[in-house]
DNA sequence: GATGAATGAGAGTTCATTCAT
DNA sequence: GATGAATGAACTCTCATTCAT
């Protein structure tokens, strides 16, 4: 076999692959993952059955290779983008809200069904383990947001006494959630102003206010000066 | 049949009724809704398959039963009673979050897993039927949030400005999401504390914050101006 | 329900249950285990696939119970018989070995093929458990060929020096073999004349002939006579 | 191509063939046939799948051809030998008792699984075909034993009136049930004891016994005759 | 000659649901 | 009203075999 014929061949194999991973993602996504038979699959792929067990195994495999793919092809490239370019701590946080929610939605629109079993998956699937490669992705992919909070903090842009881990069930937790009650409503029309609505109150909490600060410090100041201002004046009545 | 019969007659069948939802409710928990066959949840029951079908039509239908019946009978009964007992905002959204987060931990500890799959079920099922029975309950439910919200700010306790809608999907999303990933780590331990942690920074935003408000600030140059109409009418008095 | 109406119903249950089992029992003999579907099976029943799997679980256990229902019906209530109606020992043998030959071949004539098998089952259905049900089926069984054999020695008409294990291995082993060549080269042909044939060398070592004992003696006595004899006759001789 | 060349290349595909051969040995001999898969043997050899059928056609074709060496590579050349180097009819069928026992039990001890199923091969691929190569194969091996036992009568070493089929039946049915049940309790611990005792009671049936002999008989009677006219003749000197 | 991707029929098994009793 | 036997379509997955490279 020559070089040219296996280098084709193996564009063959990942155009292949490629192919049954898409026609997989948007079989799960429209219709979920136990509506979805593998026959389904390999027809809309236009393979064999057996060529979706060759390339993948078993139906959870194709499954988890799918979140992997949407992780490492979608998700974190451009969240590292986001912080390698963006640097205020608030655009940070919205650009990657927005990457957050317009990736979940792109995909055929519902790539948000793969999440509402995610869990599920992963617990009949990997059981109890602790490292199941599901939260490895997941944990990756958080990472970036715990950075930009993280940094946040140090640059003082941000309110240095909060705790990461609740700060992230907060931002996606709301994110999905939000997501999902607008695309029922919606669909995805006005998604992105919708995205600064569930932030706002996020960024509220945040935010390192001017205020919190050093106001009441001058307020005090103020009112000693009131106070100086009255008592000299009442000195002078007195007289 | 004498009254007295049909009433006792009518309380099998409700017993009954009542024995099949806890059954299927305890399994679907803990082994998730596809993972649980008819034939368990009427074995479990103990009563024949054809019972089950009997009394709740289909397996979708069972699960709606069961959802119906959580709503009803645990989170809205609880709901109401918070508005009716407590009336401080905060404390208020406090007990609610607890609430949630508690009514889906117990239950088996695990009811949270009917709840990644009502959203497909409700998909399947209904298909868009945007009232379906499921929306309906849930809109009920959130009500009490929005009870909450608006007359916090009513009573001047929450900041006027805020809309209804991202204020449901961040208390709601943050909940559910943070509830996921505290269970899987720690189990329900320490849960109470994790609740607090997550509204922290949801009620730093939500509060009417001493910055945003106005009043200080009018109340000092009241003092100013007490104090100015003092001076003056002191200097008037000197000469 | 009437009680009549119950016992027809057990009637025939009973009667689906044996229609598949023979079923079965006709395919897996003629065609082999691993070659005979479970469609098959139910198609040849006259019932649907999933009522095979209804009445016996899986395809293993319907083995099983093909092999519990040969042992139970078939193997032992004729040899238990044989035990209590012949009594001597070479007749029981006899009538115990024809029996075990012709119920192989009975039941379509290939029953056998079954014990072809069975010990690959055996071992990849229950492992290494050496407490298997086919074990203990079997156990049972060859229970009646030790207490023929014990009895024949206790009666002295056999030799009261064997040991059982072996001989139960060669007697089955010996029969088993020669039917598979047997009927083979001329079907159940000539059969019981050849299971004679096998018979006879094993008769011929268990037996306590009268002549391993005693006659050496006499022929010691005898040559002792003779030579006594031949003594006197050289003496006189000399002289 | 150089001679040498062409040599190197017809070792290097016999050397495959081997590898290929060996490894199906195994995986047969210690999972079973069905149980193992012509991927699973591809993979044990270092092969590709494809390879496997282009040296062997088929899956049972390679069953064939590993039968077929076994015959010819391990249980002929020995029992050739066994002929050609012991002579006392007894030692030479205890010999090849141990060598057939042993040989199937070498090679992964289990080689024996490879019987149990090759009947029901035979049947399925070959069909009614009395020549199958398979009995071609074991008529060829048995021809061994056949043997020893006419040149055992021959010499009168054995009964002369013995049938040889059914002592075929006899002796092989025994060693292979008894080698089944042995190693099921112990292993191949203690097994060449354990034939020993197998073939004690056959050895007893096949013996030319002192009993059925009529020759001891007639030489006491010869030597009373010899007497006789000893005494005769010293009577006639003593006149 | 060697590869291994591709096949697709067929395997055992499950399951929600029906319906005669 | 209650039963549970019966269904049969659909499921995931395996496998011996083929054939283009």
């Amino acid at each position: 076999m020559t070089d040219s014929a296996r280098r084709r061949s193996r564009e063959r194999l990942e155009e292949r692959e490629r192919i049954i991973l898409e026609a997989a993602t948007e079989l799960f996504a429209s219709a979920g993952f136990h509506a979805t038979s593998t026959r389904k699959i390999a027809a809309a792929a236009g393979v064999s059955e057996g060529t979706v067990f060759h390339y993948f195994g078993s139906k959870n495999e194709l499954m988890l290779a799918i979140l992997d793919r949407f992780y490492n092809h979608t998700l974190n490239p451009r969240a590292a983008e986001i912080l390698d370019t963006i640097m205020g701590t608030e655009d940070r946080l919205r650009e990657l809200a927005l990457h957050h929610v317009f990736s979940l939605t792109r995909n055929n629109a519902l790539m948000m069904r793969l999440l509402q079993v995610y869990v599920g998956v992963d617990l009949e699937f990997i059981g109890q383990n602790q490292e199941s490669p599901l939260r490895l992705l997941n944990r990756a992919y958080v990472g970036h947001l715990d950075r930009i909070l993280r940094e946040g903090a140090e640059r003082g842009e941000l309110r240095p006494d909060m705790e990461l881990r609740p700060l992230r069930d907060v931002f996606f937790g709301t994110l999905e959630y939000g997501l999902r009650t607008h695309v029922y409503r919606h669909g995805t029309e006005g998604l992105e102003g919708y995205v600064d609505q569930l932030l706002n109150p996020l960024l509220q909490g945040l935010r390192k206010t001017a205020v919190d600060d050093p106001e009441p410090q001058a307020t005090l100041e103020r009112l000693d000066a009131v106070c100086t201002r009255l008592e000299e004046t009442a000195k002078r009545l007195e007289r």
